[in-house]
DNA sequence: ACGATAATGAAAATCATTTTCATTTGTGAT
DNA sequence: ATCACAAATGAAAATGATTTTCATTATCGT
């Protein structure tokens, strides 16, 4: 078996909580920290499995982490620029606790985005 | 471009409406149909971008698709047999269109997943 | 029939992720 | 300190889904 390298968690945490193994991977390489990219994916595997950290998919495929109980926050992004702002999430919270109670799910998380065009665009 | 191929449609509704592109490929193959894996993939692409069908992520992260009304709903999702529910989301697109207005967002859309443990798993 | 355009699929390329395996590091006992 | 053993590490290879390339084939309009 194999615990978790904490520059990983401490990586992810000034990442905002929030990233890939490969980005988590290049951050650290950015920053001058030597470790192997199979470490990283041990290490976050090894975060789940302790529910340390929680995973979720972007659009591609690609797996995303980010610290437990971390306030999450959602993202208006302008589908013309880019431009991103974030927003709280308290409303859509609460409809995904009750809507996934409502058919006896436990253990309930979700995803939300919302897009548009910005003022500028 | 290309169109879908029809039988790519007509296999995803025997399926279930509910198969990768894989699974997809695999069945038609079982059942004798001479097609590619290419030609599926771009079926199932084209299809997407016509919203006929629907797209989410099995933990592993292997995209299925399955066939999709043409009301806008979400999805209530078990993480573990993959099992959904589709839901109502009233709370969720006057949520979108408020936070959108706030920041000065026109032509506002969004996308929401709730998943979680469903009873059974 | 002829030329243009779209569809097809085999094979190669990509990319994230996992596995293998040899090496290094840490730890505990003596 | 030394020995022995378990855990951690990481480079490289393997895996598997998806995408891209590119040459061939079918289709459509004239």
């Amino acid at each position: 078996m194999s615990r978790s390298n904490p520059r990983v968690l401490s990586t992810l945490e000034r990442a905002g909580g929030f990233a890939s193994a490969q980005e988590v991977y290049r951050l650290m390489q950015r920053e001058g920290e030597s470790i192997g990219l199979t470490t990283v994916y041990r290490s976050l595997q090894s975060l789940l499995s302790d529910k340390i950290v929680d995973v979720l998919r972007r659009d591609d495929g690609e797996a995303i982490y980010r610290l437990c109980g971390d306030a999450h926050h959602h993202h208006l992004v302008c589908k013309n620029c880019g431009e991103t702002v974030e927003i709280e999430g308290g409303a859509i919270e609460k409809w995904a606790k009750m809507i996934g109670e409502e058919y006896g799910f436990r253990d309930i998380g979700h995803t939300a985005e919302v897009f548009g065009l910005c003022s500028k665009c």
